[in-house]
DNA sequence: ATAGACCTTCTAGTGCACTGGAAGGTAAAG
DNA sequence: CTTTACCTTCCAGTGCACTAGAAGGTCTAT
């Protein structure tokens, strides 16, 4: 399977392929003859596992880290659960963020409605947002 | 005031003060003779402008947006509030998509639990995450 | 034979908000 | 006079996940 068939296939562009196999992601296919990444069927569970792990939030390097595990040590699943232990961390931490946040921003329209434009002095930006 | 006394009482970093003024976001300020950043009293208020409205979310290019309408235009109320609704919107989407992540990632988290790594196929990278 | 579709490598750019370092000028203190 | 601290400009790098483009090789169809 040449490099455009499996993007077609996968659904991952052509350069992010070659991206993936520099990065360690996607290990280096045979070649043709003539040069031509001739990639085997091992590649569309690879690319799919990929993405997967990166619809859970990791990163490449962290899958890149995994891959390796794997080739290295056997079967990662310690790593892994420590890898969703702390991304599950980490999205308690953004959800709590992001929702203090939406308060405020919610806080500071409501405000802008009530408050008179002409009444913004000439010595700030605005008086929304300057709090 | 010098660059390095505006860095001390405000908070931000030399190198970003300077940084800000290329952005348009700080005026060019006053230079002494030697070619020195000589700032005025406005600066400090501007400044603390920016550490609001980059607390509700707000890109520099959009900051630096409203500067430019409170300058040619009087008060950005209008702006910023539209502003304000799509950053509400767009806190909305990503609450609610971080929301779906952290289910997602729990749900697996909880899962490895129960699974036998031996049970992990060798063709695959990782049973927990590949589903 | 030639058009075009596809492949290769390499370098460099995107967006965001800074941050680091080099090379050099200036000001105040000892 | 020299050290030390501070300032200047300019260029380049960070992290993340790609993405773009140039210059060239190859394969297939007409």
């Amino acid at each position: 399977m040449r490099i455009g068939q499996l993007a077609q296939v996968s659904g991952v562009a052509t350069k992010t392929l070659r991206f993936y196999e520099q990065a360690g992601l996607l290990p280096e296919p045979e070649r043709t003859p003539a040069g031509y990444r001739d990639y085997n069927d091992s590649a569309l569970p690879r690319l799919r596992f990929i993405r997967s792990a990166q619809a859970c939030g990791l990163t490449l390097a962290e899958i890149a880290r995994i891959i390796n595990v794997r080739e290295n040590s056997g079967p990662p699943c310690g790593h892994v659960m420590s890898l969703l232990d702390e991304h599950a961390r980490d999205l308690d931490q953004r959800i709590a963020d992001l929702t203090a946040l939406r308060t405020e921003v919610r806080r500071l329209r409501t405000r802008a409605r009530t408050l008179d434009p002409s009444a913004c002095g000439t010595n700030s930006v605005c008086h929304v947002l300057a709090s």
